[in-house]
DNA sequence: ATAATAATGGATATGTTATGTCCATTATTA
DNA sequence: TAATAATGGACATAACATATCCATTATTAT
């Protein structure tokens, strides 16, 4: 019970192209160096970020992923959902119809206390994601990030995107 | 990211005992039985459990699981701890010290923005579990439950349990 | 004491999911 | 037209959940 490590990758993603200036699409083979990550298989953290309307896509050159939306209006549990998939954590399978007493089956079709007690906890973490931007996320590394530090990073992409240019 | 098949039972498990007149342990094999589970992997969330504190067992004939306390003193957060482990779900690897500019890794040295936003989410979550207490699993069922349905139930161990005395 | 019951914990096997890689295709721009 | 870049399917590997087995220890009844 824990979390992909795609999904670290993909709120990482979103946060660096929150702060790039807009208008600068970050191809993949960037953001997977940048982090050091193998970049075949960040895309297919990208590809589930895309299909769930969260990034943008340009293809061919000076292309890459833009954010679909500003940061304000992107959750951290869409981004969680895009990559984690909707479905509950908490699965009743309902274990052989809660029991061997033949009537049990009929009478336990609803979802029990149990189910409905570990549903409410999930509740309530949705809650918190839903309530959290990808804004408030920015915010609160700046308050402990030097300033100097952001303008680094994307110095570092702008550096290497105008590489491949004037190759 | 979904829970483990093995917390169901044990959760299951725990409201069984819950549900048992006081003093009456229960055997795994009838556990396992009841709701037709491989008794040894059964086992080892038993075990989990009983490591925990949260069952207390008797070794021997006529031996068995009992609870370790009164129903309004387990709590959901208790029984999904046991099994599931105490660890964050989300989990900061670091990634390669938070990008590649040298200086990036002095500064994100603590946890930042996305690590405090989820592990916020996981508060909310293991907060509303804490809150709930096995005995409110069991209100929570019994509002759906017909009474004679507990007591079938209960009297399918007690009949079992019978069965190997008689021999 | 002895035999039977029952949990314990280590070792091991199997299956499923997450992780990681590769490639042919499509779309876009210079 | 050539180069860039995302897409999606197929595939390989590693990690973990699930499942089984067995020797051991503790307890109770006889
Ligand atoms: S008792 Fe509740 S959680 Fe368990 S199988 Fe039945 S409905 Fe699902
Ligand atoms: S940016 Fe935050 S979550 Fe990501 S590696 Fe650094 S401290 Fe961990």
């Amino acid at each position: 019970m824990k979390h992909s490590e795609g999904l670290e990758w993909a709120i990482h993603s979103c946060a660096l192209l929150a702060m790039m200036p807009p208008g600068t699409p970050l191809p993949r083979r960037l953001l997977a160096e940048f982090f050091e990550l193998p970049e075949p298989y960040l895309a297919k953290q990208l590809q589930k970020l895309s299909q769930a309307g969260i990034v943008e896509t340009r293809r061919g050159p000076r292309g890459g992923y833009v954010l679909a939306r500003k940061p304000e209006d992107i959750t951290l549990l869409q981004m969680v959902e895009a990559i984690d998939g909707p479905d509950r954590h908490f699965v009743c399978t309902e274990i052989r119809r809660c029991g061997p007493t033949g009537v049990a089956g009929k009478h336990y079709t609803r979802p029990c206390g149990i189910a409905r007690s570990m549903w409410k906890a999930e509740a309530a973490w949705r809650k918190e994601l839903a309530a959290t931007s990808l804004a408030d996320i920015q915010h609160l590394g700046m308050a402990e990030t030097p300033p100097e530090q952001t303008a680094k990073a994307i110095a570092w992409f702008q550096a290497n995107l105008l590489q491949g240019e004037t190759e």
